[in-house]
RNA sequence: GUCCCCUUCGUCUAGAGGCCUAGGACAUCGCCCUUUCACGGCGGCAACAGGGGUUCGAAUCCCCUAGGGGACGCCA
């Protein structure tokens, strides 16, 4: 019998999710409790998007949960490397072999064809998804092109009659039509593979044993399988995790929640409280106890106890646990450890006591100066927000805009705050001042406070994100009608910024 | 639009045909403890989406409907 080895996959864009961390967790927990291993991989084939930095990110989240595992980047182990922007040639040859399989074949449509395809798919009444009778060009045409330089891509072939059935661990058969399945690309023109090629060979080749996964992936899961057909693998057992949800039941986004590990690490949440609020998500112990260590729910783990509704992620719930294992787990030692090391520790100290010196004149005032540095998300009212200069829609723009470019910022510095938001100023032909008012009382909940973009880099990227975000929340901003509204008016925006910052901003708008 | 998945209190969940007068937790409300607040204790409100079957018996099995979510990218 093969050990048992799971993985979790991340693609290191953007902010550390804690989906991740649940499906980690579940992964991890299935794993150990059999004594098998766990593998974290990862999948950086966009080279757009990808960062160092994010990945970064992910792994010392992942750390700070007490998510620990047995290969990775950062951990030897023998299925290496675990970063797919490193198995290239590993992939390039599996498409290669597929091509000679007649498995796969090269294609080299422009996206104004593949764009007409799916108009024409949509209006007969079928899935958009690229699917042809005859995909092919005839094989001196290929020649010819490759020879040229045109560039391709290469895609699977996928039945077009028949039923696909594969099997989830959770939810028994699954049945999708094959004529809902499309040729997808296995490798894009950039000589990159997609997640669905990556991720099946390196699962292969990594001997994972149980694919546990977002829910998500069920519709390309027939894909997964006919891939492991065609290069006769083994497969390995499916498994397809509930998502987790916003409070409106749409899959957890940050537009509507905070979703950053670094967030509720900036908060002062306990990354055990965290962990194990992660834990009661569409599982429960066995005796229904609702506070378990990660030991004891892998001790107990039992992957039939999942349930299959998506779980709302209740920030209230998780607050309660969180105070459980404040009263319950820390001696006074501990907590005033953990309180110096949240926010009373020296160098963030200094960094506020820079900014307040020239400010006070008593220490005591200290607190109407610098209080915010110590809260969570301030609060607030919409008419904090008013301003005889401004009406609603220019705050609501103002905060949606910039929140919009501090997202997509790599370096959190005041030089690369302030470059977004003078442009932000231009943009939107309004004076600094005028700018910066909602911005202020977004971050401070205040009138008075130090400057404010010294004040955003003391708080860090996620605290001053997350209270950008909140006041929008506050606010009611924006609507679906005021996004599109403003899409070009941020379009114009981005261009100026890619000339002066990196930054990779992605299509928020969509 | 096409397909897939899901459906127990507002929220997280227990429940594998009789143990269910549907249990626990968060939130909420009330009372007690208490110089305040919190903690703690006690109690209240509150759910099997609807309709058909199967069965002596259904929250549990089957079917239909409805609702929710997801997928449909050279993103993962």
């Amino acid at each position: 019998m093969q050990p048992v080895r799971t993985r979790i996959a991340p693609s290191p864009t953007g902010e550390p999710h804690v989906g991740t961390a649940y499906v980690s967790l579940f992964n991890y927990c299935f794993a150990k409790q059999q004594g098998g291993e766990f593998i974290l991989r990862i999948e950086d084939t966009d080279q757009q998007r990808s960062t160092a930095s994010s990945e970064a990110k992910i792994l010392q989240s992942l750390h700070w949960l007490g998510i620990h595992w047995d290969e990775g980047p950062d951990q030897n182990g023998k299925y290496g490397p675990y970063r797919q922007s490193e198995r290239r040639d590993i992939y390039q040859q599996h498409a290669q072999q597929l091509i000679e399989q007649g498995h796969a074949f090269y294609c080299f449509r422009s996206p104004e064809e593949l764009e007409k395809l799916r108009q024409q798919r949509r209006e007969q009444g079928l899935n958009p998804g690229f699917k042809l009778e005859n995909p092919e060009l005839p094989e001196l045409e290929v020649k010819k092109r490759l020879s040229e330089g045109h560039p391709y891509v290469i895609r699977m072939k996928v039945p077009e009659h028949g039923v696909c059935q594969f099997t989830d661990l959770l939810r028994g058969t699954v049945e999708i039509d094959w004529a809902q399945v499309d040729m997808q690309v296995l490798l894009k023109a950039d000589g990159m593979p997609t997640y669905h090629l990556a991720n099946v060979v390196d699962d292969h080749l990594m001997r994972i044993t149980h694919v546990i996964r977002g829910e998500e992936w069920i519709n390309s899961t027939p894909k997964h399988q006919l891939l492991y057909e065609y290069f006769g693998w083994e497969l390995p057992v499916f498994c397809h995790l509930p998502l987790l949800r916003n409070p409106d039941k749409s899959k957890l986004s940050k537009r509507k929640n905070p979703t950053s590990i670094l967030f509720y690490q900036r908060m002062g949440y306990l990354p055990e409280a965290l962990l194990n609020y992660l834990g009661r998500m569409g599982w429960s112990f066995p005796d229904e106890r609702e506070k378990f260590s990660l030991e004891e729910m892998v001790r107990h783990f039992n992957i039939n106890r999942i349930s299959l509704g998506g779980p709302i992620f209740d920030i209230e719930k998780l607050k309660w646990l969180n105070s459980v294992y404040i009263r319950e787990d820390l001696s006074l030692t501990d907590f005033t450890a953990w309180l110096q090391e949240w926010a009373f520790n020296e160098p963030y100290l200094t960094q506020i006591a820079q900014l307040i010196q020239n400010r006070i004149e008593v220490l005591s005032d200290v607190t109407n100066q610098a209080a915010f540095f110590f809260t969570g998300l301030p609060e607030l009212a919409p008419n904090n927000f008013e301003h005889k200069k401004l009406k609603i829609e220019d705050t609501g723009k103002i905060l949606q805009f910039s929140l919009w470019a501090l997202e997509s910022i790599e370096t959190w510095s005041k030089q690369n705050i302030s470059v977004i938001l003078t442009n932000l100023a231009k943009v939107l032909e309004l004076k600094m001042k005028e700018l910066m008012f909602p911005i202020f009382i977004a971050i401070s909940g205040n009138a008075v406070a130090p400057p404010i973009m010294d004040s955003m880099v003391i708080l860090g990227p996620e605290m001053s994100r997350a209270r950008l975000q909140h006041a929008l929340t506050i606010l009611k901003i924006p609507s679906k009608k005021q996004t599109k509204k403003w899409q070009n008016e941020f379009e114009y925006l981005k261009q100026l910024l890619t000339k002066s910052i990196p930054i990779t901003i992605s299509n928020h708008t969509k």
